[in-house]
DNA sequence: GATGAGGATGATAGTCATTCTCATCTACGC
DNA sequence: GCGTAGATGAGAATGACTATCATCCTCATC
């Protein structure tokens, strides 16, 4: 914990109780959570919302920020399921609170990311075909001599943001 | 806090006082250490040199099973230091320890990791030239994008180990 | 080879993100 | 309406990590 917490409510929306996502991501969202026997409840349906209206991976703070009605331990709790069933996806930093967003799968948008290592920020960014061939390539590689069964990739570019610098 | 806490005190070496390391490795640590005016301590090369002797990145509780002379408060003030100061590279996983390593321009051993996502362990793999040229590529478009100060990169294959299949 | 000062050590207590508990609520079938 | 199974949320518990502080080196100076 070197780091200081992040503090930003900046745009609390008082939404009045719709929360709003796109039809077809709901439907593709439901249909993930039913193969598990899952509702999506209005609350999980909100924290959707959040994730997929956020143009980074958000902290459960900026979550709670971002729509105030929903609950600390609710948010852990169905973020934890959330990610069991690969609806959401935690990025991993150095900062004192761990990241989330949307699974690539749903938003067809397989992208990277630039972590700042002072405050722990991230934003995106989207690889060259040349890249995503190369780390392809590496897994392969990777699988034959390790055993490994490899899922996916992070690519992570490391450095300090412009706040911090 | 998903996973269970691994224990491994696989080969406890019972040595009598003489950290063993490299003089040439020794040396350059040393200058890192002198250069803020820390000494090498005892204590410290005995981190380093079961660092230096793994072929991963280990873990706290792993380091004090390798040394058991070392205490954990200690163990972590160290790595918190020579982390700070360039020596050691801390590894963050979804598991629940971070892991460290000897900084790459010591060992002169520029690799990436695959990493299990079910319990967290990290193995070492290296790049191709292809990767890490165009890895070097978008952290140039990301910096004139961005503003971030890039300073290195991550590229984590993520899996399921053998163990965990 | 004492002395003292500055840093290092380690047992313990504290911190805080995350998880667990459990009483209550809600949705839905009967 | 009634029952049931899952969802919610406030607060307690957990545990990795950090801070504290009395004690222990290390080493230069006398």
């Amino acid at each position: 914990m070197t780091t200081t917490p992040r503090r930003r409510s900046e745009s609390v929306r008082r939404t009045g109780d719709e929360p709003r996502i796109d039809a077809d991501l709901r439907e593709r969202v439901r249909a993930r959570l039913a193969h598990s026997d899952q509702r999506l409840t209005n609350h999980r349906e909100r924290l959707i919302a959040v994730l997929a209206a956020a143009v980074k991976p958000l902290t459960i703070p900026e979550v709670g920020d971002a729509d105030p009605e929903l609950a600390v331990s609710s948010i852990y709790r169905n973020l934890t399921k959330l990610e069991e069933l690969g609806v959401v996806h935690r990025v991993v930093t150095a900062g004192d609170f761990a990241h989330y967003e949307l699974a690539e799968d749903l938003t067809e948008h397989h992208h990277h990311h630039v972590v700042c290592s002072r405050c722990g920020a991230v934003e995106d960014f989207e690889a060259s075909v040349k890249l995503e061939e190369a780390v392809r390539d590496a897994s392969r590689r990777v699988v034959r001599r390790t055993g490994f069964r490899i899922e996916r990739h992070v690519i992570d570019l490391i450095g300090v943001c412009t706040n911090c610098a």
